[in-house]
DNA sequence: ATGAAAGCGCTAACAC
DNA sequence: GTGTTAGCGCTTTCAT
């Protein structure tokens, strides 16, 4: 049992104040005009006994934790899962550390999520709003803790947020569809009223309006069981009579495949919404609409640390474009 | 702005002492022999003003924080990210939260992570250790602290862990391949000592030797690029005339199977180590030898969870068996 | 049964 | 330039 070495530990070994390592170690020594030698013989010191602050005690003192909270709706989904990678390293560089967790678009979890990591002192918030947590959120901003959202935000709150422009990756999507000649074409979306899935399902009407085409909407309860949707997917596809489907979400596409290997029929052009492997890996591989992962990263990290610091201005809201991934899914076969 | 509400302002709005109100919030109320009504007093005052203990004061009084450093491989891959999941709710139930950071299996990544969940003060560690950490591991150990490893072990470092048996998944997958009728079975592996790939390498071997076969081993490097990953394995299956061949990790079979796609060439018999939705999606659908992910969770909390109050007797070894999932990848077609 | 006060390890205002 | 010390918010010993 290897005992902690303390700040009052060096100083008594090198005949100096607490203060004085202090004003050290936190690179006051020029500020506060120490001399070089002094400067150096702590730091060596410092580094020979391998001293390391106590983090809680100085969050403690300071009120600063150094730690952001990013609360996502999942983890293991490669979209937020690869944001969640960037928005790590991007922020590391800057002395902060990220604690994360899933809401799964649980609004109760997503509560009590933001309330454990204030409880914790986290300095900031990066977090995809699950519905209904308007209050939370406001409550955040009015103890003026620093809050980003992204993928989608809250009409009734006014807070930064970044996400894609999910309207027009659905328009285009869309009209991709109609320009290949598809006849039939559905959108297969969630019993939600989140931002994106609203722009989506608004991008996809206004393409179908466009080309005078009937529209088909299969909404997938958010609580419904995979085995349900999957053959909730095979009766709107079928019955239907579709030759193309767009899908809202990843997973939502990820199980329209599962329901076209349950049930055994051709399925039709298919687009996704988010990249995955099983996309790029699929026989035939799958057209996507791709949102721009780096840059909304980028974003989210600039406007949360000039936040931090004290520095932003004004309420940022960013919408960046999405891309349209053309594979082979989308493509009509003569 | 709303002032966050202190301990003391509790005592002085209901004319009580701190210790009072301290002891009550901390359950006890019964021990300290405090009268029923006055706790009641102080519960329900409590809750009105919504008062919430300040963590980071509790932790540094207290030396605990409650909360286990969770230190793994990729929590993009859904292995780790699946019992990463798994590990978080059962540890919540105990009052306990994670933090969790990705390794990259670079170990002076994981050094570094385990340092700063250190000076962060975590009660525990859960790891999948990479190479050359043994001192690391040893340090927090002769430190006290509860450690726990998973997915491989450290030969050389005394400590408890929780693993699947490679060795058996290994073999039994072999057996499966020789019993099916193929001829030319090969193994893609790491060039990595760590224990699992090493256990899943002998598991192999001694199959392929039961059947007196020849072997063919491809080992890819740690940090090869995926395209040039795809290409070896293009050439390894190909130059070799593999009808069969055992993945030792899902992503080694994702870039197999990529390879396949990209130079277009008739994919061997295939199985992979952990299950992946690309292995269930692809067509055919590929067998794996699957670990029990639940129940490796479930160890690995038990073990930390006694060595945390102090109650573990002895160090724990646990090796639970994987099954073989048998899907049509691995099925030779008359 | 309840309260006063020390102290966890650190920072920084203030004193010299 | 450097040292003394209060205090961040909490738990817990000791006293009453």
């Amino acid at each position: 049992m290897k005992k902690r070495i303390l700040i009052s530990d060096i100083a008594k070994a090198l005949g100096v104040s607490v203060t004085t390592v202090s004003f050290i170690l936190n690179d006051k020594a020029k500020e506060k005009r120490i001399s070089e030698s002094l400067t150096k013989r702590v730091l060596d010191y410092v580094k020979k006994v391998g001293y390391k602050p106590n983090e809680l005690a100085k969050s403690l003192r300071t009120g600063k934790t150094k730690i952001i909270g990013l609360i996502i709706e999942d983890i293991s989904n490669p979209f937020f899962g690869n944001i969640a990678r960037l928005i790590e390293t991007k922020v590391y560089e800057q002395g902060y550390r990220i604690i994360y967790c899933s809401t799964n678009n649980d609004s109760e979890k997503t509560k009590e999520l933001i309330g454990m990591f204030n409880d914790r002192q986290v300095d900031g918030f990066i977090i995809t709003p699950s519905e209904g947590i308007e209050e939370t959120i406001s409550n955040l901003l009015q103890s003026n803790v620093p809050v980003v959202l992204f993928d989608r935000y809250l009409p009734d709150v006014e807070t930064d947020y970044v996400i894609a422009d999910n309207f027009q990756g659905a328009f285009d999507a869309t009209v991709h569809f109609n320009e290949q000649g598809y006849k039939r074409i559905g959108l297969v979306s969630l019993y939600s009223d989140q931002t994106q899935m609203r722009d989506r399902l608004d991008g996809y009407m206004k393409g179908m309006d466009q080309f005078k085409k009937q529209v088909y909407i299969k909404k997938i309860q958010l609580d419904a069981s995979e085995a349900e949707a999957i053959d909730d997917l095979h009766e709107f596809v079928v019955d239907n009579r579709l030759d193309a489907v767009l899908f809202a979400t990843n997973y939502l596409a990820i199980t329209g495949l599962k329901s076209g290997k349950k049930h055994n029929y051709k399925l039709p052009a298919l687009i996704a919404f988010d990249d995955h492997t099983v996309f790029k890996l699929h026989e035939p591989a799958i057209t996507v609409v791709s949102q721009p992962i780096e840059e909304i990263a980028d974003h989210i990290i600039n406007i949360l640390l000039l936040k931090l610091q004290g520095k932003a201005k004004s309420i940022k809201h960013l919408t960046l474009p999405c891309e349209l991934k053309i594979r082979e899914s989308s493509i009509l076969k003569q």
